[in-house]
DNA sequence: GTAGCGTCTGACCGGACGGTCAAATCCTGC
DNA sequence: GCAGGATTTGACCGTCCGGTCAGACGCTAC
């Protein structure tokens, strides 16, 4: 069983292709859609050494999405109490949906864990990211009561913005049949989108 | 094998158990995820006796889904391009709202069913809906261009229709998680979607 | 070169799952 | 009440899948 601290070149090398390899596989197909042989084949390794690095399937899922919730979080993180708030919340909105055009699969892993009651997220969904949302909803409260923003719920606001950005990650196929394939829904999702939520803060 | 032209009692009964059953696994486990033996002893029946009814798992998911798209129109078809504009769309919005918080079953079905790239209702996505969408592009862009409602893509604010109100029952367990259990997340969702449409429709 | 650890493989296991079948039982129309 | 179709069942099959294991291979430090 190789060890955390001390990871081979091997090891580095092998797990970032079994975990690239198995957010392919759980993104399109769900934990009980994928299998370790496709995910294993597609690493360019035997299952058997496959679960030399990952001792289950399902230690493969959570390594995903510990690694996940880091980087999906970031843009929510980087908004600024001290900034303009107009200007934090319309980064705010760049920021997410460009996580979502930049990865896509991530998107749609979260999504499924979500959409199957989060077996394995839910502490995290019901600890870490409430707290930092309770967080961030206080600052935007904040700027509302200022008058810097038009008022409304600040915890539906920041579920807006999730439900839109996300909304083309999750739902492309979707997207991609009503538009058609002559336009480019991403460069098209940001205008609306930036000029959607301008007018809801705006008001 | 029953026809279904001349439907007896019994098999209009257990075809209604079996699909109820089915929805509520497929839904929650996906496609995959869910069993027939599952399905089976939810509905009260034996397997084969289940088989009987349906001949695959696979004719059960597209009767659920066939079912689904028709219901799940209808929103949109009520829109009236003889009504007052405003009222059109936030009534559009209060009818998907209605829909999603009273068939989340149904919603998020739906949403796995898009998510692993509409393997089944593909044809359906890109022929019935998006003629639908197209049609009703037109009335919203010409309401937009007469001046009553703000303008921007007509398709992407169905879009954010859709996405704002399937966010709450497709990531039911994330939104109860973040807002906790003291708060009735529907009805906050319906003030929160009036006003934030208003805005975006009137600025 | 060889000891020893890290890496990899083929063969295998047990269980779950989708689906089949022949036969039993039930129900309905006459 | 009985013929015949509708309904139901238990037993079974082949496959797939997650996971194990014993051993082979390879690399590296001494």
């Amino acid at each position: 069983m190789p060890q955390d601290e001390s990871a081979t070149r091997i090891q580095i090398r092998n797990r970032a292709l079994i975990l690239d390899a198995a957010l392919d596989a759980f993104s399109a197909e769900g934990f009980t859609g994928a299998t370790l042989d496709g995910i294993a084949g597609a690493a360019g390794l035997s299952k058997p050494n496959l679960l030399y690095y990952f001792k289950s399937k399902e230690a493969i899922y959570r390594a995903l999405l510990d690694h996940l919730l880091e980087t999906w979080l970031d843009p929510l993180r980087a908004i600024d109490p001290e900034g303009e708030p107009l200007e934090e919340m319309l980064g705010y909105v760049r920021r997410k949906l460009a996580l979502a055009r930049d990865f896509p699969r991530e998107s749609r892993l979260f999504a499924g864990e979500i959409l199957r009651g989060a077996p394995v997220m839910g502490d995290a969904l019901s600890g870490q990211l409430r707290a930092l949302v309770d967080e961030h909803s206080a600052v935007i409260r904040g700027w509302m009561e200022a008058g810097r923003l038009a008022p409304s719920d600040p915890h539906h606001l920041i579920f807006s913005v999730w439900a839109l950005t996300q909304h083309y990650a999750d739902f492309e196929t979707q997207v991609q049949a009503v538009l058609g394939a002559r336009r480019d829904p991403w460069a098209e999702a940001e205008r609306h989108l930036e000029t959607h939520f301008r007018r809801v803060l705006t008001a």
